[in-house]
DNA sequence: CGTCGGATTGAACACTGTCAAGTGAGGTGG
DNA sequence: CCACCTCACTTGACAGTGTTCAATCCGACG
């Protein structure tokens, strides 16, 4: 995937809800967050992507989401229009566009997963996307505040950091520092950590 | 959209998860549910099609869902390999198929929305979606169950059955029938109701 | 009329939210 | 180099909401 690279500093817009979708974007590096604010002023992120990540792709003419850089990261920009042309032509292109229609599905169903289970597996279950996606090191660098967490999870920032400290406690993650956590292998491994207590 | 008709009786599997996707399907009459099975044996509903609409399109090449009959149903079957080819050269039908993607991300989203909010706020999000949906009469048919319900809203059937019955105390709606509910126009036109007290 | 499955209701309990206070690391200026 | 500030994060006490477990109700159907 080729395009224009372009600098978003931190905290500020990559494109709005409801504009009309013109791009696609990959994050080469640094870290995107796109969520919609909620008639009652509460904020819900939808997705958290990494560099890699293929955002902007909502399969319809207009964003349903807005989408900031979390921090200071560099973005691939694609106009929408001359790749579906080309896609008519290029089957591979037309398939990789498939697929990240299909991740994207997987991603939302995914949080639908999470949204309906404790806070404690959603804390959980968000570490280990986070580590399966980051880098196969020990630790994971996480970009995104507490407050981006609990916005993605639907709970308070109080009962993450709450969340993160029993994990700890319970010797299931080693926080090195608030933001650089370590999970113990067995975590990542099993489908569904059952009964943690 | 043209296929081969199929019936399916309450309660029977249309497709598993996992499966391969080679079918897309269109109600025709009833109600499908598609729905996956956790780890811990909760099973979280991902949505409801009433007739007229398109499900089992994932946009990979297996179901991430499995798909069942909550009524005596019938569906229109038509194989996703000859629609993939066909919208080739029909730039119409290719439309057709970003447009369902498009619209299977929104309820994807909205399900997000709705899973972040209290109780009665599910409830009547869900009810103003049906409402929405289905015959523009003033009363909603239900085909599902409170469990159905409460596996799609994530709460149990003890919650939806007491948030019903306050919601009908508090004017919102009328329970003609378990299975038929009547909304208060203003419900159905607010993008939100704020304050219920 | 009796039975069965789905739906409703009640009481006790667990979990998460709320509000308020406290802690800690990084950055700035004297 | 240290004092101070700021912002993010953590912790505590308590209230509110939803769950759990159990009993009961209701309607369709034999």
């Amino acid at each position: 995937m080729i395009g224009t690279p372009m600098r978003f500093a931190r905290n500020t817009e990559i494109y709005g809800e409801e504009e009309a979708a013109e791009h696609l974007y990959q994050v080469t590096s640094g870290a995107v967050r796109t969520y919609k604010i909620l008639e009652d002023g509460r904020r819900q992120i939808g997705a958290f992507y990494l560099p890699g990540d293929i955002f902007g792709f909502e399969a319809g003419d207009t964003h349903i989401s807005s989408a900031e850089a979390i921090c200071e990261s560099q973005v691939l920009m694609v106009r929408r229009s001359a790749l579906m042309i080309r896609a008519i032509h290029e089957k591979d292109l037309a398939r990789q566009l498939w697929d990240a229609t299909a991740l994207e599905l997987r991603r939302f169903q995914n949080h639908v997963m999470l949204l309906i289970s404790s806070a404690e597996q959603r804390v959980i279950g968000f570490l280990r996307d986070m580590a399966r996606r980051a880098t196969k090191n020990a630790a994971i660098e996480l970009p995104m505040s507490r407050q981006d967490i609990a916005d993605y999870l639907g709970l308070t920032i109080e009962t993450i950091s709450r969340t993160f400290t029993q994990l700890e406690q319970k010797g299931v993650i080693s926080l090195l520092t608030s933001r650089r956590v370590e999970l113990r292998d067995h975590v990542l491994f099993h489908g569904f950590v059952r009964n943690l207590d």
